[in-house]
RNA sequence: UGGCUUAUGGUGUAACUGGCAACACGUCUGGUUUUGGUCCAGAAGAGUCUAGGUUCGAGCCCUAGUAAGCCAACCA
């Protein structure tokens, strides 16, 4: 009941405002209207989220509805996919429907239109209406059909939905107006000839209504109350609403809501693309093995990888609504898999890159079943056990010859507990011909078994390494997953096209070692690789032939703190990108707090600022003159790069001096000082 | 040369009718820990795009700029 401090985002104001306004929640309803040419993915979750979601929040129901008006695009395939993916984010819709279910009335109605003259059949070219219609900045004008009988109208409508001509002879258009601000209005296309098969209606019909005649009207006979929709559908809104006002003169009684249009900006996700389109060419061009391949931004992607219905409809909530453009961080998706994920997924010991661990003075041929929590965080999930014998294999990053003190794991003479295990301590490695170990030698301390309670076992050492015994490991597969693209925002570049950026290195096939209780691993089951990160049982997997997709790493604070060990790999270029920023944006920020600062630290802020002005181009320092009068540190760094400019040569101009004059006459004491100097130059 | 929309820490979203700019992710400290995970405690990071105006008081209202996005498919 205290959730209602939550604050509402701009929909949720909206509906309230209605609801105040005499709305009476009974009559809310929402719908979600894929069109079924191509699969879900991580962006649809949000519009699903928004408008299912309204529907939990004030109880309404909430339609699926296809939007099936092309069909040369669209298939059953689609349709499965769809429906499959809104069930497995949890949400339950109230009534399955396609627009298609509608052709014959909108048909009347535009019949009616007709009848009103508010459409004409047009017989012209494309390339011909399209001149017709004019740009974004010039207005259209008429075409030599416009002005057509109505009863000539109505005999080729006729004859068009009757086959008696080809695709692309005559379309049905509004007639609205062709100087329209709004290109949209420009007596937009209603009716196409089209001779395709429709995956719902067959060849009954041989016209298809158009998107913006279809849409509206779809909502209109649903009897829906918001209609929500993405950004780029703002232009369309008034269109939506002229088709609306008039299908409403004709239907008031029977449909008596007008539905209310209303926009939101999609989601973009950081180092993805989330167009269909060009979704679809990733399939099509076998980059990925399919629309849910595990990289794919799809939420058939997103299954498959590991994710978790929980996780993603908690991060759509998290990233909330707005009317902004957005790149969402893909951490914060991460964040939200991984919250999930460590409460529920069991634990396990896998070793990814093995080397092989001997313990010397571990009896041959001996072998202990010990016991292992499988989740710290949930009681209920109970111990299992695991084999261990004088053999096992652990990861080869986990040792080193020599290593500081910083390094927790195994090293030379140093001790480290093997989990649920003993405490060993490493004496010596075996190298092959070309200087790699293949061997470690240890000793372990018989009285440090885990959980015994003795002293030994409750000793500290520094670090804890996860393992698995050479005798009883299973082998199985594990598939690594790398972003696929390199950029940030792959397709929000003009001049490079989105498959430039491919990461050819985004998936890494390992062979890994498992502990033996992962055999009874079934597909989909989601574990924790201690101390590695996620992993899930993909549908490839057999019982012979095990197969993990990892899910998402554990979040790591030891890797990123030895930069001089981060291999330089292609993903990480752009991140340094996006890191290293300019230098007139340093100096700005180093302004702002300027005149805070105490003054020892001011003279270091001064340094620093001369220092980076140096890469500074008047271009760039220009625009900085606007600044606000209030913002005096931000002025006074300005000034300071501006120096410095000037002493490397930039000859005064008109902007130059209004800036330094306006300097000199300001109330801070500070401010002027730095003008009187720099008047001097 | 047009129309529409948007502008708040690195990212995303808040800030009610104008009143100390908050929350989450990320980053950094420290503590706990048989996962360098989790958990706990804390820190840094915003002069709210710019310039004016109204007001005792503006992120919010007004005016003018600037920047970004969308709009010219017989796609949705």
């Amino acid at each position: 009941m205290s959730e209602d401090k939550k604050s509402l985002n701009f929909l949720e104001q909206i509906i309230e405002e209605d609801l105040a306004n005499g709305l009476d929640k009974k009559n809310l309803r929402f719908r979600f209207p894929p069109e079924p040419n191509g699969y879900l993915h991580i962006g649809h979750t949000k519009a699903i989220g928004i408008s299912f979601g309204l529907g939990e929040k004030y109880n309404a129901p909430v339609n699926l509805r296809f939007d099936d008006t092309n069909p040369a695009k669209e298939e059953q395939e689609y349709v499965d996919a769809i429906k499959k993916d809104v069930s497995w984010l949890g949400y339950s819709w109230d009534k399955e429907l396609y627009s298609s279910d509608y052709f014959q009335q909108l048909y009347d109605w535009a019949i009616l239109f007709i009848k009103e003259g508010k459409a004409y059949v047009d017989s012209q070219s494309s390339e011909a209406m399209a001149e017709q219609k004019g740009t974004p900045t010039q207005p259209g004008i008429d075409g030599p059909y416009r002005n057509r009988s109505v009863e000539e109208n109505l005999e080729l409508f006729n004859q068009m939905k009757n086959g008696l001509f080809n695709e692309g002879d005559h379309i049905l258009r509004a007639k609205i107006d062709m100087k329209h601000p709004n290109m949209l209005m420009r007596d937009p296309i209603m009716y196409r000839i089209l001779k395709k098969h429709h995956h719902r209606t067959g060849n009954t019909w041989c016209i298809y209504p158009m998107y913006d005649w279809t849409h509206g009207e779809s909502d209109y006979i649903e009897q829906i109350s918001h209609s929500l929709c993405s950004l780029e559908f703002k232009p369309h809104r008034e269109l939506y609403n002229w088709f609306k006002n008039q299908v409403y003169q004709y239907s008031k009684e029977t449909y008596p809501i007008l539905p209310k249009q209303r926009e939101f900006a999609r989601l973009n996700l950081s180092y993805t693309i989330m167009s269909k389109r060009k979704l679809l060419k990733l399939v099509e061009d076998r980059i990925v093995n399919g629309w849910d391949d595990p990289r794919m931004p799809t939420i058939s992607g997103l299954r498959r990888r590991g994710y978790t219905p929980t996780a993603i409809r908690k991060f759509v909530e998290t990233v909330g609504v707005a009317k902004r453009d957005n790149v969402i961080d893909v951490s914060l998706l991460e964040f939200c898999i991984r919250e999930d994920l460590n409460k529920t997924a069991p634990r396990v010991m896998a070793v990814l890159d093995p080397v092989k661990l001997i313990i010397s003075n571990y009896t041959e041929g001996k072998e202990e079943w010990l016991e292992a929590e499988n989740n710290p965080e949930d009681e209920s999930a109970g111990f299992r056990k695991i084999p261990f014998s004088r053999e096992l294999y652990i990861e080869r990053d986990d040792f080193k010859e020599e290593a500081n003190s910083k390094y927790f794991r195994l090293s030379l003479g140093n001790e480290v507990r093997l989990k649920n295990a003993y405490i060993i301590k490493a004496h010596s490695v075996i190298k092959d011909d070309n200087n790699t170990i293949t061997e470690i030698h240890c000793t372990y301390d018989a009285d440090s078994l885990s959980g015994t309670g003795s002293e030994a076992s409750l000793r500290k050492v520094k670090g804890t390494l996860h393992w698995v015994s050479t005798k009883h490991a299973i082998k199985a597969d594990v598939r690594e997953y790398d972003r696929l693209f390199m950029d940030e925002a792959p397709d929000s570049h003009q001049e490079i096209d989105f498959m430039e950026f491919i990461n050819p290195d985004s998936l890494k096939l390992i062979n890994a070692f498992v502990e033996p209780s992962l055999a009874e691993a079934k597909v989909g089951d989601r574990f924790q690789f201690q101390r590695i990160g996620y992993f899930n049982v993909d549908y490839d997997s057999k019982p012979s032939h095990i197969i993990f997709n990892k899910t998402v790493g554990l979040r790591d604070s030891w890797t990123k703190k030895k930069p001089e060990e981060q291999p330089q790999n292609i993903a990480s270029t752009p991140i340094q990108n996006q890191v290293q920023r300019k230098a007139i944006d340093v100096i700005q920020q180093l302004g702002k707090k300027f005149t805070n600062l105490p003054e020892a630290k001011q003279l270091k802020a001064k340094k620093d600022i001369q220092e980076l002005a140096k890469q500074v181009s008047y271009e760039e320092l220009e625009p900085l003159f606007g600044t606000a009068t209030k913002k005096v540190g931000t002025r006074i760094a300005t000034m300071i790069t501006l120096d410095v400019l000037l002493k490397g040569g930039l000859k005064k101009n008109a902007q130059i001096e209004d800036f330094i004059e306006k300097a000199l006459v300001d109330n801070e004491p500070l401010l002027v000082a730095h003008a009187k100097a720099i008047s001097l130059v």
